[in-house]
DNA sequence: GGCGAATTGAGAGATTTTCTCATTTAAGGA
DNA sequence: TCCTTAAATGAGAAAATCTCTCAATTCGCC
């Protein structure tokens, strides 16, 4: 079991369990306290790894449950890098759209949704119902912008 | 003067790759010819199957090669679905969005890319630069709307 | 038509993801 | 606190996906 210094970020997603019957496991805190202390997206393997360096052994398949479990709670999301590679990033339910630095991979929730102003009528004309979307904004953090603008 | 059995996407894609020093080989103007005929987006799978039904024997290898060669041209556009599938669909360049219907997978693209309508403001006060951004949205068709409203 | 370089085919190999099932564990009730 | 029970996990096999190598082929240019 992990040490009681529980962040936010553990404690929400241990709240959005409950609400849908899920069990608070230790692997299952695990994988978001890695996701928020990296404070950037992860790949698979790299949450894998640092599952295990708080665990001990944790097997892959778990990571992949986990992380398919919070992705369908909004607790986890998956994002789609330019270069074809993808990565888990924490995100509270609403925060559905991210900044992603492409130089250090960090992540930050944007400030509100900006599918509010989009003009969807050119969109629907054609018949399109839109249920859905997916948006995402590359480019350079505060951080890295200034090492190399 | 076009042959009559070349598509637009065909010509397009030919000038290109010309324009790029690279070659109009028949798989590469195959991969082009089947995801323009399918009118949806296609697994890396349905690809290799419809080029293998135009040219017979075709390398695997030469389906990822040719995918990566187009999407860094922007002449194919690689999607990223809900349940976590991907696919590939014909995009001209300038065409950097899509309506993906969740019935039946096909693409549509933008009337116009929406990102010129969103405030970027309150993203940059943060100190992210965005430089580049993937939107896409979901929905249904017109087609499979009035079948399944 | 011939040449040189880009491109391909085939399959082995690497990587990623899924699956199974015996074992462990969280969580509510006694 | 201890029990019970179903949810969740671990381990590794299996499947699926993607990459690599290199000899053979083919395109574009002369």
């Amino acid at each position: 079991m992990l040490k009681d210094f529980e962040c936010l970020e553990e404690s929400y997603a241990k709240e959005v369990l409950r609400e849908r019957g899920l069990r608070s496991t230790s692997q299952r805190l695990a994988v978001i306290h890695v996701l928020h202390e990296s404070g950037r997206s992860l790949s698979v393997g790299e949450i894998h790894d640092g599952v295990r360096d708080i665990l001990g052994g944790t097997g892959l398949a778990t990571i992949y449950r986990t992380l398919e479990t919070f992705e369908s709670l909004g607790v986890v999301r998956r994002l789609h890098f330019p270069d074809g590679e993808s990565g888990y990033a924490f995100s509270r339910a609403g925060n559905a759209h991210h900044m992603v630095c492409l130089t250090c991979r960090s992540v930050s929730d944007f400030p509100e949704c900006p599918v509010k102003s989009f003009d969807l009528a050119p969109m629907e004309r054609t018949g399109f119902r839109v249920k859905d979307h997916f948006v995402q904004f590359f480019g350079q953090c505060a951080d890295c912008g200034e090492v190399a603008p």
